[in-house]
DNA sequence: TCTCGCTAATTGGTCAGACCAATTTGGTCT
DNA sequence: AGACCAAATTGGTCTGACCAATTAGCGAGA
């Protein structure tokens, strides 16, 4: 353990290997914009060049790349592809490095996270057993608005999970597998208000118990349309500028 | 152009070289359950002897296959992850292997697509201009159901991105680039019914037109619900075992 | 008999260098 | 300008070697 618990809450990021070290320095370039979609990578010699290393491990790093969906490797040069057709696991590096978009970005986060744990809900309570929803309410127990240790968001996303395996819809796990692995550890600590939250989770125990999908649901959405609505507020007041992707 | 139509429509795998060639293999033999999650992988080595082939790419084939989230890599052997921890990449491919899981997991994806769709239309409305809500209708309009060619999911999956395009929302965009590559080209011609479907499109339109965001959103799950059940009725009449995952 | 600890074999990680086939590039000719 | 051709570049494949970490196996000791 030679990292600092800052590091890794920080960046998840710790390459294995030279290969994982030369893509993520390549894939750091690519999100924040050193080379332009369409644009040629440098080729694999020139990359062993600059990294001192051999071909192998740059050609493996990039695979890696590649299966991001940040370039688009053919015989004759790969490419730089737009962010927007890569997969979800660029999100993560694009919170740590783009400073400017990460407020939209979050905010956009929150969007599809709250659709997806209110679908999450509906599906597990319509085959939810009775023990099923009895764990469910536990975890919205462990929810204590006088200790700031308890996370309402820790406790979202075990909610989610646990909704996840009741109802087990794989789309819907592998959704979410995603977005918790890039999302985890990287969201800063906001000031939410904890009586609203109160209400939110006693509105959310009560639709569990009572297996009451449509309040869940409509609970759920509200809940996160606020914390949106708060976010937006803070983006707009922060210096950085927010539509910056637009 | 040496591949039939038919395999390109059956199977969107088309290995670009030997590593992809053998990742596709060893991907397909983890997804059918020939090894077990937690097993090795057979080594480096031993995999260079059975694919007459060269550590590089053997190497470039278990990266691939660690990007999927389907093997562990690490100093001493290779081990499977389980499924259920791989990324959304892995879905299609399932999709192609598993024959008793079929019908559930498109069950399963249209209950999640359903709530993103929906989820999208609102994000759009909230700030479609006149030009981007009439887009938006001329896309429905496309639907004509007296002949067969034109099929409402290829609507609904054009509507999707253009619906995207306008809210701009990033994460649902990556979300929906991976079940479009995932699920487009490998659903079956199911027979739906066209009366139904003119409704739906028609409230939709409506819904787009008015910019009635609640109105679109319940138009859409409503519809998609529709579809689901039907689909829940065929796979139940179908011989194949429905809920052989659970 | 079981457990601990050491050693040897195995495994992934790294590296160098070579050849092929396809693309790209740059110049030439029309 | 445009079409064409040849050379340089690029990714794809392959061989063989060494290192470091893990793992597996064996033997000594409890």
């Amino acid at each position: 353990m030679n990292q600092s618990l800052h590091d890794i809450a920080s960046k998840a990021d710790s390459p294995k290997n030279r290969a994982e070290e030369i893509a993520f320095i390549l894939r750091d370039e690519i999100l924040i914009g050193q080379y332009r979609a369409g644009e040629r990578l440098p080729s694999e010699r020139d990359l062993v060049a600059r990294f001192n290393s051999n071909r192998g491990a740059v050609r493996e790093a990039t695979k890696i790349l590649s299966e991001l969906g940040l370039v688009s490797i053919q015989p004759g040069g790969a490419r730089i592809v737009a962010v927007e057709q890569a997969t979800l696991a660029v999100l993560g590096p694009l919170l740590d490095m783009r400073e400017e978009v990460r407020p939209q970005l979050i905010i956009e986060f929150v969007e599809v996270f709250s659709a997806l744990v209110a679908l999450s809900a509906r599906l597990a309570m319509s085959q939810a057993t009775e023990q099923e929803r009895h764990n469910l309410a536990a975890i919205l127990d462990r929810f204590d608005p006088e200790t700031e240790s308890t996370d309402i968001r820790s406790i979202m996303a075990e909610f989610m999970q646990a909704s996840i395996d009741i109802h087990n819809n794989l789309v819907l796990r592998l959704i979410g597998n995603g977005l918790r692995s890039q999302i985890m550890g990287r969201l800063d600590q906001t000031t939410s208000d904890r009586a609203s939250d109160r209400a939110f989770i006693d509105a959310m125990r009560e639709g569990v118990l009572s297996s009451n999908a449509d309040l869940l649901a409509t609970t759920v959405i509200r809940h996160f349309d606020e914390a949106r609505k708060r976010l937006i507020e803070q983006a707009e007041i922060s210096p950085s500028s927010l539509r910056s992707k637009r």
